[in-house]
DNA sequence: TTATTTAATTGCAAATAGCAAATATTTGCT
DNA sequence: AGCAAATATTTGCTATTTGCAATTAAATAA
């Protein structure tokens, strides 16, 4: 079997999620003003796949993002590939698209003419298949939000009850009970008090501090939060 | 930006499953003798995406499954890719890893030469990194037996609830309640009643036929099924 | 006919979820 | 200091959902 067979392009495709102002935010970068094609316009960050430096996949994207932000993501899982012969004028090419997420505090050293942010609902129009890219990546997040620690890191290392329950409710977009919320965070040990004062956030009783009880992502078994009717 | 990057080598590696004997099946194929690594040894169906013939991934995937075996999946869905410097020794390479399931009744014209069936609890050794996929293979398909419709794509259209359970029990590894199992069946509407008799199995009372309501995969907001202690 | 087998339904106790109210602890105002 | 306002946290109750076992239904086999 030959190996010189002509070979598809191959590039990621991040999409960086932040809560910024209480909602879901997109990290979007603009393109050179002399790239081949789609010159200028906005798009998620990517970039080709280095077969000469990057050791992996991951490899790939931690660049990318290191070039476009200089900082580092908290969280990032694969999310899909899109493949074929149509999606780029060049030819046949394939881009592992990844979701990645950062705090808001964590999010340093942007460079202000190359990147900015825009909200995920409405989702901002985009080149390729960038769009698509975006709704798998926010139907990931809704679906693991039900059963998972993943929206706690959008957070800082440590919070409060309230904060948590609000990232909770802006990722799956929609209200929750927060009795029931308490009551279920607690069941799952999915958090444990963190050493430190309240978090005294102006008027009102202080929230206890909180943090996440393992490090990486934990999935639950159940759903982990009632809808609120009223 | 110059297109002449070195690119990886592209690869698409397809787990099939079925239920043969009540317990789920994984086809293996048999590498040529000739293949410049790993000659002769049993591995996950799979080949080079051909940029020339091949208008999309799912096409490659359709390609592969076809030139093994001579039919069409009931189900696919893609899995998760893998890529790094590593994983072939012919140098840098990804594949993108698919799942596909098929009601063992349209295993139809398979080379028994080159191809077989094993289990996949316990999982045969696999060369590359095929035993990872196999997992997330096995995780994937779990994981969403719990809140959809798609064990059901192991059983012919028709189908008695009694076999509905059995495919979801195969599946999850795991009893389940029948009470239990035919009250949210029911709730979720994921079946409705076939035309045609009932299902004479030998002894004891027919069983009703029922088909999908959809045709297509229902995803289920809640948990499917609990389990059974007992 | 009657025992046996498998399918399908029913009833109920225990666990869980959703909702509303009460209690706790702070700041800001008078 | 004392009280209102704001936010956090807990508690109690009802309605729903779940898990389990028992019952009923419809066939075959002897």
């Amino acid at each position: 079997m030959s190996e010189d067979f002509p070979k598809p392009i191959v590039t990621v495709d991040v999409v960086v999620l932040t809560l910024k102002d209480g909602v879901l935010q997109l990290l979007l970068a603009q393109r050179a003003k002399d790239a081949a094609i789609a010159p200028g316009v906005w798009t998620l960050p990517g970039g080709f796949v280095h077969v000469d430096g990057d050791d992996s996949l991951e490899d790939t994207v931690r660049r990318v993002f290191r070039t476009k932000t200089g900082g580092e993501v908290a969280y990032m899982e694969q999310l899909c590939t899109f493949g074929n012969a149509r999606r780029d004028p060049r030819g046949w090419s394939l881009s592992v698209a990844y979701l990645a997420l950062l705090p808001e505090h964590k999010v340093t050293g942007l460079d202000e003419q190359r990147t900015r942010w825009a909200t995920v609902r409405p989702c901002p129009d985009l080149p390729f298949d960038h769009r698509a890219i975006v709704a798998q990546a926010l139907a990931r997040v809704r679906g693991k939000a039900a059963y998972s620690s993943l929206p706690a890191f959008l957070l800082p290392d440590t919070f409060t009850l309230p904060q948590l329950m609000a990232v909770y409710e802006a990722v799956l977009d929609q209200q929750l009970d927060q009795s029931t919320f308490r009551r279920k965070v607690a069941e799952q040990g999915m958090i444990v008090k963190a050493r430190g004062a309240h978090l005294h956030t102006g008027a009102g009783r202080p929230a206890a501090l909180y943090k996440l009880s393992r490090p990486a992502l934990q999935d639950f078994g159940r759903v982990l939060l009632g809808t609120r009717d009223a």
